[in-house]
RNA sequence: GGCGGAGUAGCCAAGUGGUAAGGCAGGGCUCUGCAAAAGCCUCAUCCGUCGGUUCGAUUCCGACCUCCGCCUCCA
């Protein structure tokens, strides 16, 4: 079944096919992480769809080469290193690592490539003498490099294909107004900053003089080494739309002459608990922040994943209790079902994985990633699993079917299995000796051992095959 | 002010010109000595408000109300 996915450059839901003649390839950027500090809940969003469309489009069959950068030098974190008299690569070393380890716990597919900008001057500043040479950029009096947008539609060139500007009647709030720099005319962008005093050591050698590069120009030069001048997919954050990528596409485009990305995807930005995310609200929660609360990654992963990714998402702390039982009910399903299909005696080897979930499933995702239809899918695969389940109607073979369909479908959501927690050994005695105190039919001592597991953490059921130990 | 998105049950959230998926919470039931983050069932005469088009509108059109995003370095 086609992919189709709703393409900023279009604004329209279009069936994506790649560029790769052979229909195989898929080169995807998406912009990452600046390393300044942890990141949010908000950022999170971003990446986790990130990694829902590259694992959609390896469902789908594709081979996909998955980019995302790190920017590793920028204002604020050159402010930041001059404030905690650090390096910048001790500074940004440790939010970069940080970020690698909530993305590990989100479930995210490690990206193939995390081009960092400081790896990458030499390109930065070959990519500005490029746009120099084509006459787009120009160097000001205070020595930065800017990008002339009115030579760049001079030649042709098309600047706001991303959303509809009137150039003419930008707005000169007073972000512009505080605008220090000497450009030709507002709406051009740094490609080249100037070392000014504050920036400490930060600064790289240029054919324009000391400096460091612009916030664009990276993206450009990053993703054009990794994935060619012209690639398929490049994704971010809608309010990265403009100026960031209407940038990078002007600075690339200048350069190459060449398309720069057949499809562009932007995530919608979240709320918290109904309002716009904010330290003082106390609604501004980082991965950490969530962790420390009790809740785990994959919690957090299905609630950033129970909505579209084009409509703006409540987050709420009540939604993280939900998410809890309802991957509880996914996990105890599929618990019975790898008991059921993996029993020595009945097992079968490589079953086919069975059509009407992963049918469902797939035309849900095809649909511009329609994840609450492949949700629904999934429940009710479920309910009509616990009922065969229940009835004795599974035969190891179905159960075997099923939970290949399962993993298929898995290998999308990527919420994993939840870790197996070590029962310890005091638990273990407390269960042995509940079990005792109900063999005896003493249930007031039973229950009151219950009551003690519960309070330490566990929940114990009685099934027809003995008891089961689960972690809260 | 310009451009764009959204208002669906207690909460979260899909969707459609023909009468509202799914999850959580709630209620009922089953299993159980009793239970259970165990299982099943149930849970919107109705989709922001007011008009219009239509045999029929939550869906299309218009107005209004409310919320949100971008408009030069923010996911």
């Amino acid at each position: 079944m086609a992919l189709k996915l709703f393409n900023t450059l279009t604004r329209s839901v279009q069936e994506f096919a790649p560029l790769d003649p052979a229909g195989k390839k898929v080169g995807m950027y998406c912009c990452g992480p600046t390393v300044y500090d942890f990141a949010h809940i908000g950022n999170w969003r971003t990446f986790v769809f990130a990694d829902f469309v590259r694992r959609t489009l390896e469902f789908s069959g594709y081979d996909v080469q998955h980019v995302m950068n790190i920017t590793d030098v920028e204002d604020k974190i050159i402010k930041r290193v001059r404030e905690n008299k650090t390096t910048l690569r001790d500074f940004t070393g440790k939010y970069e690592t940080a970020f690698l380890d909530d993305l590990k716990a989100l479930g995210c597919r490690e990206p193939h490539q995390k081009p960092c900008a400081t790896d990458h001057i030499p390109e930065i500043i070959a990519l500005i003498e490029k746009l120099v040479t084509r006459g787009v950029a120009y160097q000001a009096s205070d020595g930065s490099v800017y990008f002339s947008i009115e030579k760049y539609r001079g030649c042709g060139c098309h600047y706001g294909q991303l959303l509809k500007l009137n150039l003419d009647e930008l707005r000169t709030g007073e972000r512009v107004a505080a605008d220090e720099y000497e450009k030709e005319s507002v709406a051009d962008f740094a490609l080249w900053k100037a070392r000014v005093p504050d920036d400490g050591d930060v600064f790289w050698p240029s054919p324009f003089g000391e400096g460091r590069p612009g916030w664009h120009i990276e993206c450009s030069a990053m993703s054009i080494k990794a994935l060619g001048e012209t690639f398929d997919l490049h994704l971010g954050g809608e309010d990265l739309k403009f100026p960031h990528h209407e940038d990078e596409i002007a600075q690339s485009e200048g350069a190459t002459g060449k398309p720069f990305v057949k499809f562009w995807l932007h995530g919608a930005h979240l709320l918290v608990e109904g309002k716009k995310m904010s330290k003082s609200l106390g609604n501004f929660f980082t991965l950490r922040d969530l962790l420390a609360k009790g809740f785990t990654g994959r919690e957090v992963r299905y609630l950033l994943l129970t909505a579209h990714y084009r409509e703006t998402f409540n987050f709420t702390i009540d939604g993280l209790h939900g998410a809890k039982s309802a991957l509880a009910r996914i996990d105890e399903c599929v618990g019975k079902l790898r008991e059921l299909a993996e029993s020595p005696k009945s097992k079968i080897q490589n079953p086919k994985p069975e059509a009407a979930l992963i049918d469902r499933f797939t035309a849900a995702l095809a649909d511009d990633l329609n994840i609450s239809a492949a949700w629904a899918a999934v429940f009710e695969w479920v309910r009509e699993i616990n009922k065969r389940l229940a009835d004795s109607s599974l035969s190891a073979g179905d159960a075997g079917a099923a939970l290949a369909a399962w993993e298929k479908v898995e290998s999308v959501l990527g919420i994993g299995v939840k870790a197996d927690a070590e029962i310890p050994a005091e638990i273990t005695a407390l269960a042995e000796e509940r079990t005792a105190a109900k063999k005896a039919k003493d249930f007031k001592r039973s229950d009151v051992i219950r009551d003690e597991l519960k309070a330490k953490g566990w929940v114990i059921e009685d099934t027809p095959k003995g008891i089961k130990l689960k972690k809260i």
